[in-house]
RNA sequence: GGGCGGAUAGCUCAAUUGGGAGAGCGCUGCCCUUACAAGGCAGAGGUCACAGGUUCGAUCCCUGUUCCGCCUACCA
């Protein structure tokens, strides 16, 4: 009979991509809602159809992976739901950037145009991202691939967007919020991340209006906002000020003075100087203590964070006409430095100050506080249900520590700007009647989108109405804005499977087994779906939550250019193999530390790959013939021990990837097959195949066959590929791997006699190989040993195993014995645990004796050191007397052990001395 | 400012209940032994960040310190 051959290395593309081109065609991924098994479903986290994979996704989207084909081997319903979001901002931006190199704007095309533009980019180019998790070997169910813009899930937005403003959920208002000048758009609050910078802290003087003789220093960071100053704040209770509250100052550079109020939440009295100047419309603080001390709200900059033009800030400000004339129109970092020029005749002080800068978290822009009409969710009625569902289990957060961060956040949550000043999203589905309002809206100079006023009347409805609630019908204009990529994200575990329509899928796959997740999307995803989930679905999204480390990519921290430490996926995948990857992922996925992936691991995991493969190719070599398959209890003693192996291996895989140590698993599996399988088992079995005809060679294929079958399931989840590839060479079953039975214990597999005496022989084989080295023996110089065992069963043990050892052990004529022959000048003794070896001496090569002595020498010490450790502890009374018997045996084994090896090495160097004399007078 | 996590072999990381710390890569020595040199056998290498404390005994528990990272925050 003939065996497929393999090649003698592995290389993994023609099989990756072969594979996996036969998975899809045959819908192995497929899940049906009719399917019989227990349903197990995941959403993925949906990647920016912006995005291509970085190393932070091929960590999340490989232990997605490992989960679901594992569960889908074990017979689950297994849904993985893939697909992307259409992250407004980060798309608009690549287009926009498309229309500028083209010399146009998305203002020349209009909103319509603009979007069909970004349409055609997105089946073009948004892609990308898709075929890269598939080239990870990602088991996701692509029939069912989602799009967050997507008919249904739009849908599903204005749903929701209209229930929660029917529940009193949503608001619209003029407030202060986090403004990107570059994007033009507003952010939410996590959609800004803090920069610590080093910026400067200005003391200025401001002259009493009534006296200004009198100075009243103020500190801040911003001088330039000072042209928007309403009021100075002081504390009420601070003895130096207090008699100030109700003066007035005049404000420098302008003709306006301003009055001091006393405000005790805004003021510091220990902070710079103990008093404030107010700017409401440019500072969050200042906009609350605007709203408690009703003072007026001035604009000097402009959506670009420039300063509004000369006119408009004169007007505006007061300010002197040749300080306008200079400032009018600047950019504000410009400006601030001119204002610090202007300002030289009241600056007190200039001093280095410590401050967090806020950044726009796509393009890094400074971000602005705007005062601006926007659209909020009233957060605090969702966060409560969503608290509650944590603390009380019904959704677990893995690891546990990032529960504390959860409920942290949650209960300190603040309401959520959703409105978007760009085109790319779900345009909000709410109209205004101009006729109702009495005139048109304004129009934004810029795009001419029209700018709502605050108080023009709403209605929200799904579809554009027929009339307004007054019957006008002409006059209906929908809200500009769009909302956050966000909000439709939120929907995404039960807007995918098909909501608001009760579809089967919805039944049979909501709520979802698991999330895996990074813990920098908790609160900007995770929270909003638990939040989303619960008052849409009165159910929770996922019952896991399993939060993996993070390995940040080359735009930003962890892995940074300057070090030279990014790694690139797809690079590694081609260097190294997807399954190397994959397995490095999984392997690095420790919880509670973020991943430093270095790529000398994948390299080692590619080896193992390649292990693995030819560990296969010598299973092929082998397995021609017939095989006799037995009960597990009458084979081999090599195949009862490796069937034993594999079955705690199973135990452990499986148990530890219920807990989500991936980690763990995966060393079990590499522990496993390199060491226990390849390089005993496989050795061990080598004396068997060679006589092909043999029974013993019959027994040994069947096990062989079907241990390395049985292997090839367990780590099909880590490694997809490889195990398919070799699975389909080795007798098999069934079409495909995939969809395979995951192993699982078998009680007739376990077998503690074999691997007590798989010990044994391995003792034997290592003091062989020590005795080789401190007698300076090469490797392949065949030997004579002798053994002692010390009761009748070892040495039948041994007796029986003979020929093992000395296979393994690459001797010949192990002698087994009853007494230990130590007498000089015969014997080198060894021991170990149960069993001594001897060497003879006799045939010793002279030039060995001076470094076997010095290695002799040297254990001999190490041992000296060491009873006297133990025997210290075990002198010692009060150790005696409380520490636990088991540990008190412990160390009385361990010293009787040590006493004993000692006592062999004294004798060996003696030997040594004894043979040294004898060579030196013949 | 507050909170959390980390500091273990040259490097990247493990070690679930406090009883002499492991892996991979790298390094050293010897081996191309017909599955695999992307390999085999063996070896060196660690006051488990620092200082105290609890304990018979601490990498592990407690306190403090230093350094690093992350999250969070309105100290102008």
């Amino acid at each position: 009979m003939s065996t497929p051959q393999l090649d003698k290395t592995y290389s993994p593309h023609d099989v990756e991509d072969r594979w996996y081109q036969r998975w899809i065609d045959a819908g192995l991924f497929h899940a049906d809602s009719t399917h019989p098994g227990q349903p197990y479903s995941m959403v993925i986290p949906p990647p920016n159809v912006t995005g291509s994979l970085h190393v932070g996704h091929a960590l999340n989207n490989t232990l997605q992976d490992i989960l679901v084909r594992w569960r889908r081997m074990q017979g689950r319903n297994a849904l993985w739901m893939p697909g992307t979001d259409h992250a407004g901002i980060a798309t608009q931006n690549v287009v926009e950037r498309q229309l500028q190199a083209e010399g146009t704007t998305r203002e020349a095309l209009g909103r319509e145009q603009f979007l069909k533009r970004v349409w055609q980019w997105k089946e073009q180019s948004g892609g990308t991202i898709i075929s890269q998790l598939k080239r990870l070997g990602a088991s996701c169910d692509w029939e069912r691939e989602r799009f967050t813009m997507d008919e249904g899930l739009s849908e599903a937005v204005r749903e929701v967007f209209v229930r929660l403003h029917q529940d009193g959920l949503l608001y619209r208002g003029e407030r202060l919020i986090n403004w990107c000048p570059r994007c033009l758009t507003a952010l939410s609050d996590i959609e800004v991340e803090h920069e610590e910078i080093t910026g400067k802290l200005y003391t200025i003087r401001y002259a009493l209006a009534d006296d200004p003789a009198q100075v009243l220093l103020v500190a801040t960071t911003r001088p330039e906002t000072l042209f928007g100053d309403t009021a100075v704040a002081v504390h009420p209770e601070d003895e130096r000020f207090r008699h100030l509250i109700g003066k007035r100052v005049q404000l420098p550079l302008t003709s306006r003075t301003i009055p001091i109020v006393g405000d005790s939440i805004l003021v510091d009295r220990e902070f710079g100087t103990g008093a404030v100047k107010i700017t409401p419309a440019h500072d969050f603080n200042d906009f609350e203590a605007g709203e408690r001390n009703r003072l007026n709200r001035i604009k000097i900059l402009d959506l670009h964070a420039h300063i509004v033009s000369e006119a408009q800030f004169r007007l505006a400000t007061k300010a002197n006409p040749e300080v306008a004339a200079v400032l009018g129109g600047l950019p504000v970092q410009k400006a601030r430095t001119k204002v610090e020029e202007l300002l030289s005749d009241y600056l007190q002080e200039v001093a280095p100050h410590k401050m967090a800068l806020g950044k726009c978290y796509r393009c890094k822009t400074v971000v602005e506080p705007l005062l601006s009409d926007q659209w909020f969710v009233k957060i605090k009625p969702l966060a409560e249900p969503a608290i509650q569902a944590v603390e009380d289990g019904r959704v677990r957060i893995i690891p546990e520590a990032w529960k504390n961060n959860y409920l942290g956040w949650m209960r300190d949550i603040k309401d959520w700007c959703i409105s978007r000043q760009i085109w790319w999203g779900h345009q909000i589905p709410a109209w205004y009647c101009e006729t109702c309002y009495g005139s048109p809206f304004l129009r934004r100079s810029s795009d001419g989108a029209p700018l709502i006023p605050s108080d023009a009347a709403v209605i929200v409805a799904k579809t554009k109405p027929a009339t307004c609630p007054k019957g006008h019908s002409d006059a209906l204009v929908q809200d500009p804005d769009v909302l956050d990529t966000w909000f439709s994200s939120a929907l995404w575990p039960f807007s995918t499977l098909g909501w608001p329509k009760q579809t089967p899928e919805l039944k049979a796959f909501y709520p979802t087994s698991t999330l895996v997740t990074g813990l920098d999307i908790l609160f900007f995803w995770v929270a909003r779906m638990i939040m989303m989930g619960l008052k849409f679905m009165g159910e929770v999204p996922f019952r896991d939550i399993y939060i993996h480390a993070l390995v940040r990519d080359a735009e930003g921290q962890k892995m940074s250019k300057s070090k030279g430490n990014v790694i690139d996926p797809l690079h590694v995948m081609e260097q190294f193999g997807t399954d190397a990857l994959r397995f490095t992922m999984a392997a690095m996925a420790s919880p509670g530390r973020d991943v430093k992936l270095a790529e000398e691991r994948i390299e080692g995991y590619r080896n193992f790959t390649n292990k693995i493969w030819n560990a296969a190719r010598f299973l092929l070599m082998h397995l021609g013939g017939e095989r006799v398959e037995v009960p597990a209890a009458q084979r081999s003693f090599p195949d009862r021990w490796i069937l034993s192996c594999l079955n705690a291996t199973i135990a452990t895989v499986t148990h530890e990837l219920e807990q989500y140590r991936f980690d763990r698993a995966s060393s079990a599996i590499y522990q496993f097959i390199w060491h226990e399988y390849c390089d005993k088992y496989i050795e061990m079995i080598k004396p068997a195949l060679k006589d092909q005809a043999s029974e013993q060679a019959k027994t040994t294929r069947q096990t062989l066959a079907e241990t390395f079958e049985t292997m090839m399931r367990l780590l099909h989840p880590f490694m997809p590929f490889i195990s398919e590839e070799i699975w389909q060479t080795l007798p098999h079953e069934g079409t495909s791997i995939v969809r395979k039975p995951y192993p699982t214990v078998r009680s007739d597999w376990d077998d503690k006699t074999a691997e007590e005496e798989f010990e044994i022989v391995t003792e034997c084989v290592e003091l062989t190989n020590l005795a080789r080295l401190i007698l300076n023996y090469p490797a392949g110089k065949r030997l004579h040993f002798k053994s002692h065992a010390k009761t009748d069963k070892l040495r039948s043990i041994l007796n029986e195993r003979k020929d093992l050892i000395e296979h393994l052990a690459n001797i010949d004529g192990l002698m087994i014995g009853t007494t230990p022959e130590t007498t000089m000048p015969h014997f080198l003794v060894l021991t170990r645990g149960s069993v001594d070896m001897l060497r003879t001496m006799e045939d010793m090569e002279p030039a060995d004796l001076h470094k076997a002595k010095e290695n002799v020498q040297k254990q001999i010490a190490i041992l000296e050191k060491e009873i006297t450790r133990t025997k210290q502890k075990l002198g010692n009374p009060e150790f005696v007397s409380k520490a636990p018997p088991d540990v008190i045996v412990d160390h009385q084994d361990r010293l009787n052990r040590e006493t004993r090896m000692l006592n062999l090495f004294q004798q060996a160097r003696e030997q040594i001395i004894f043979e040294q004399t004898k060579q030196q007078s013949p």
